[in-house]
DNA sequence: TTGAAAGCGCTAACAC
DNA sequence: GTGTTAGCGCTTTCAA
């Protein structure tokens, strides 16, 4: 085992300083005299000093550790919003001085996990990712009074409080629409998901409102599947017998990656033949031959902001939140 | 901000005895009267209380926290092996008291972040992931004397002694080469990484094992190029030009994925026309039309051999670790 | 089987 | 500016 680390006390000696002094010198500089501060700080250097984070966590009562529950991408989908987004916001949170826990759920009680590391101080605040229907986190953490920043809108309930960070969604389908109406298709159809997914009506949306921009009917050109690849091929078979359309815009790449798979089958060339536009810039979208053109959420931007979120909701006091909006971009490839 | 939880002390009164049986009740029950651990454990449910880490952490001179240099899958890359593994190793070290910390690197000094957590006592142990050519995480570790298991052999150092779990990519490869043998091709190509790459190496030996099983040249129909669709699709053409393959081996998903490309731009159908198995079983491989055939690396129980491995290291006295090899399996889809 | 005392390493509050 | 005192909440002695 290694051996035992220099403390507090073991610096305070060397450098001829009381305890307190050291301490200074690490949280409040300015206090010390320039070259009290100065020896202080060679002693630490040469030591290799570094505080006990428990010691100091209990004094403080902070842990410096944020929560979040960690879900993986589904198998056999093309949705890995979390590589991208965790990567940024364990590197933007450490710029600040914090960690980033990761738990799973015990899948029994969903809220158990986040109580248990709340009543024993393990965390000082929560990143939650998972604003599904009726997830119940937000609330409960609202309720428990526990710091925590939503990546995503409280759908269900307009009144929340707290602070959360979101995609527009509507803005990117939006985006990849007009993309697609500008050149040249009128007949755009849409591949979503179910009536009762908040994030896909909001997507769905954005086609609509592009489409009745241009006064463009929509009637016969949408669909509601699971999302999975095997359902978006189906949709696509159904849409393209039915309605005809020359373009298709998705709600996720895995989606998409269903009405790619379709049009090889017919020998139909993605792009060239119909377009067709997915949603998360997924790895998938990126090397799957001929390129998906997809929309691209913004999401180390959304992990940005869900730091200064959380800098807000930690701070004493906490200070007010408003909600983070954040526009994603379109990736054109060869798909369309 | 919420209410101060409850303390060993609060949970003492109400219970009518010292704060030592509370902890004693809590981490060594079999010491307690059953009527008197009965009626503590009561008042342990009534108050919710829960120890507070911090202070446990200060007086076990543990954290309980495990730390994980997280990097992101790069963009472009069909490469995303972290989803798995870690969501399997945040759900196994939870059976185990464990949480898992993430953190990045500062750029700078690859071993700074390492070394700070280590100081600083925020974390009992590493799982190093990032085991590539020159790597000095595991002789830093070692010699700071710092607990760590490796997902990754010591290529460079066979003498090392620290607790490793790898894949066994030869073995990968062989199975899939194998495969196309007995599906009666005869000229499979290799389409792999730099001569310096360890791991890259040892996947070619299989596809090399394999031929030679059979008595089969592999002159001529090796390649070696960057981890890049692009490249990948170079070195199929390439080849393809110069050794007339029937079939392809790569030594990730991202190469067949350039394998992939070229054979769509000829009209060319993988798996009928030509055969193409990549490695890694990303999502890629699972939803490009058609379906990539892949070596799929046990993720899973590659995480759950690292618990097991950092509890015997974690364990007091440590206990000798062996290396742990797994061997991967192969997903047969479209491509051959 | 239970309780009392001590102390892990640090920082907030105050005295000098 | 710097030092002294106290205590965060817990567990490891050791005594009863």
């Amino acid at each position: 085992m290694p051996v035992n680390p220099p403390t507090l006390a073991d610096v305070a000696e060397r450098a001829g300083v009381s305890r307190q002094t050291v301490s200074n010198a690490l949280n409040n500089p300015h206090l010390l005299r320039p070259e009290t501060l100065e020896r202080v700080r060679a002693v630490v250097d040469e030591l290799g000093y570094s505080p006990n984070r428990a010691a100091r966590n209990l004094r403080t009562r902070h842990s410096h550790l944020v929560g979040l529950r960690f879900t993986p991408a589904q198998e056999g989908t093309a949705n890995a919003l979390m590589d991208r987004f965790l990567h940024k916001l364990v590197a933007t949170s450490a710029l600040h001085g914090y960690h980033v826990l990761l738990f799973s759920d015990d899948d029994t009680e969903p809220l158990q996990a986040y109580d248990d590391l709340l009543r024993s101080t393990a965390v000082d605040a929560f990143v939650v990712t998972d604003t599904y229907l009726g997830a119940p986190q937000a609330a409960f953490l609202t309720q428990q009074r526990a710091p925590f920043v939503a990546f995503g809108r409280p759908w269900e309930d307009p009144s929340a409080t707290h602070a959360w960070v979101d995609v527009d969604g509507a803005a990117g389908t939006a985006l990849a629409t007009d993309h697609l109406l500008d050149r040249g298709h009128t007949r755009v159809a849409w591949i979503g998901w179910r009536k009762d997914l908040f994030i896909g009506e909001d997507r769905r949306s954005g086609w609509v409102r592009a489409m009745r921009a241009r006064g463009l009917p929509t009637t016969g050109l949408a669909s509601r599947v699971e999302d999975t690849v095997a359902s978006g091929r189906e949709a696509a078979a159904v849409l393209l017998a039915e309605a005809a359309p020359t373009a298709f815009v998705c709600a996720s790449d895995t989606l998409a990656m269903g009405v790619l798979q379709l049009l090889a089958e017919r020998g139909l060339v993605a792009g060239r033949d119909v377009a067709v536009v997915g949603f998360d810039d997924s790895q998938v979208a990126q090397v799957v031959p001929g390129g998906l053109t997809s929309v691209r959420p913004p999401l180390e931007q959304v992990a940005v902001e869900v730091v200064t979120a959380l800098r807000r909701v930690l701070s004493t006091p906490p200070r007010a939140n408003t909600g983070v909006l954040l526009s994603p971009t379109l990736e054109v490839r060869g798909s369309g």
